[in-house]
DNA sequence: CTCCACCATTGGAGCGCTCTATTGGTTGGA
DNA sequence: TCCAACCAATAGAGCGCTCCAATGGTGGAG
């Protein structure tokens, strides 16, 4: 399907490529009336710029590429809604791409979102190696998000986990538990500061911190409780548990119901993340929210910096998550 | 950042533009020598091919665009990773854009994702005026999924909403069940499917069909719920639901519990699309599955059928659902 | 020894667009 | 009346690439 060209609507129009070009950029120096002249003739073809040839022509790409390391994750959705909305009002298309949590489908990814040249590049909590980061960083600005790094030619956009973890403590504490156990995310690229975060306040408050290994799924959320359980005389077992993020938690729910435990009566449990399943009244699970969609504002903004020039020195911005209290968390049995 | 263009890498290996051109298609008419060199000089420099240049000078795209209407839906998700494979393999790139459920910001989307020129479209389950589509499918092969179509210029590719309905009813009336109601999805593309499929099951085994309005969403779910409990005296309420689809599941789930009813021995649950939420073992629904990532799949090859010029009939995928046994759904009480 | 077929390789035009420099036509001030 | 200043509009080069037609170099057949 051949589609019309800007010398198309030039022809039509009776006017000079040029001027057609003018037009679509809304520049000022056009007279009303070819204006018109032009746009009704565009429109009557059907005629839309072609991005590529625009990009090709003017040397500045309007690409930002997405590297999504899982899309189904309803946490990068929002993030992404942040990124696209931010995209949008400045001018600037988003190209996404998948990479289904495996390194080398991510590296195949990631070279083809290089492969349009793009402005810059917003990597979602990718798996890759920090070498191919840098790689990536050496073609164009680039953004990680839910990911930290120590490259000066990356900026990075991530949620306090430190912070998030204290105050899941925090809550948890107030209502009066004191054996809280973590169920660690292992190696996802955000369990290191959730870790930390929660021995600082266990520490603070002169309790016990007790980390049980996991992942960030329910299958391995289930079974760690079960082997927390199995090999834990009852008195001893915790009053509370602070998973790695939501999906750990519901795994650990439904062991900890099939143990004969009932939440939040025998045992609070809280989340991190705030998906909207954490939502689902039949859920309501109690848990850590970050903003996901300034997450993504701030990401396509600190792109746009080093697009335009403004800053060289790494951005590194981390926020402050929030606890959002819903039904799984209540004081202790007695 | 000035990347290296095909002309840099031709000096480096002291061979002509044409001849890089050539190796990066990988033509059998180059010699290894000469292939070698080329290459090594690309890897030296970090060169990569330029999409946009290259689309532009053969005239042809390697772009595919892809609306999602909802990214959040995690059942999206999985079908983009059908199309994603299915690209992959055929040497296409995807891009993706989100329309948050909104008409004028989809047809935005739409918009952009044209401006590509892209080879074809995939737009799953758009909420867009049929016209709108219809003057997409002028400027590029279109397939829509999860949304049907008179339209001969465009292909469909759905889950047969009937057979699914159907398959639900049928279990629940092998249990025993006979009182059973649908929960209706309202304006959901889908909608009208199921709701067929549901009032001939009831139909074809002598029951009353019961349809009650609601929407694809959980807090729609919980609503009707209420609404349909509190308008029926008790002997009444039915003894299983069919919901549009898992989320809506969900909220009628939360409403029944609230109104004191158990799941399943007072009143089973179906719900529809098999959303990775249905399997957490702590919600283990019931539900009718869509073969996702094939539906993806077959999209990309409808597309690729009309890109090649082998088919200009419209192909219309109706896929087989299939029914996913879990703990929402059991025999009615006595 | 010539001729032609065949091969790897190359120059150059052109894809749809932007951008710089330039044109020609008004104005208005001196 | 003349010229600078200004304006809308345009011609033409070039972005990174592909592709066609053409090049020169080789080897075997006649």
């Amino acid at each position: 399907m051949p589609r019309p060209t800007m010398e198309d609507v030039a022809v039509r129009a009776g006017v000079s490529r040029a001027l057609v070009s003018l037009v679509f950029k809304d520049s000022p120096k056009v007279s009303e009336q070819r204006r018109a002249a032009v746009l009704a003739a565009a429109e009557e073809l059907g005629y839309q710029p072609h991005v590529m040839a625009r990009a090709l022509a003017s040397r500045t790409s309007t690409v930002l590429g997405v590297l999504v390391s899982d899309l189904r994750n309803a946490f990068f959705a929002e993030v992404i809604e942040g990124l696209d909305s931010a995209a949008r009002e400045a001018g600037f298309e988003l190209v996404l791409n998948t990479g289904s949590r495996s390194p080398s489908r991510e590296k195949a990814a990631l070279h083809s979102l290089l492969s349009f040249h793009p402005a810059g590049v917003v990597l979602l909590s990718p798996v890759l190696p920090a070498a191919t980061i840098e790689q990536a960083a050496r073609k164009c600005p680039t953004v990680l998000v839910s990911r930290s790094s120590r490259l000066s030619t990356v900026d990075t956009v991530n949620d306090d986990g430190v912070a998030g973890a204290r105050l899941a403590v925090e809550h948890l504490v107030a209502l009066g538990h004191r054996r809280i156990a973590h169920l660690d995310g292992g190696s996802a690229t955000t369990a290191a500061a959730r870790r930390r975060g929660y021995r600082q306040a266990m520490q603070a408050h002169g309790l016990t911190p007790l980390v049980v290994a996991s992942e960030h799924t329910d299958t391995a959320g289930e079974k760690s409780v079960h082997q927390l359980l199995g090999s834990t005389r009852r008195e001893q077992w915790p009053t509370a548990l602070v998973a790695g993020n939501d999906f750990n938690a519901f795994g650990a729910m439904s062991a900890l119901e099939e143990e004969g435990l009932r939440i939040p009566e025998d045992i609070s449990v809280v989340g991190y993340d705030n998906t909207s399943l954490a939502a689902l009244k039949r859920v309501s699970l109690t848990t850590v929210d970050q903003p996901r969609m300034e997450m993504g504002r701030l990401a396509v903004e600190a792109l746009l910096e080093r697009v335009r020039g403004e800053r060289s020195a790494p951005a590194r911005h981390l926020l402050h998550p929030s606890l959002v209290v819903r039904g799984t968390t209540s004081p202790p049995a007695s």
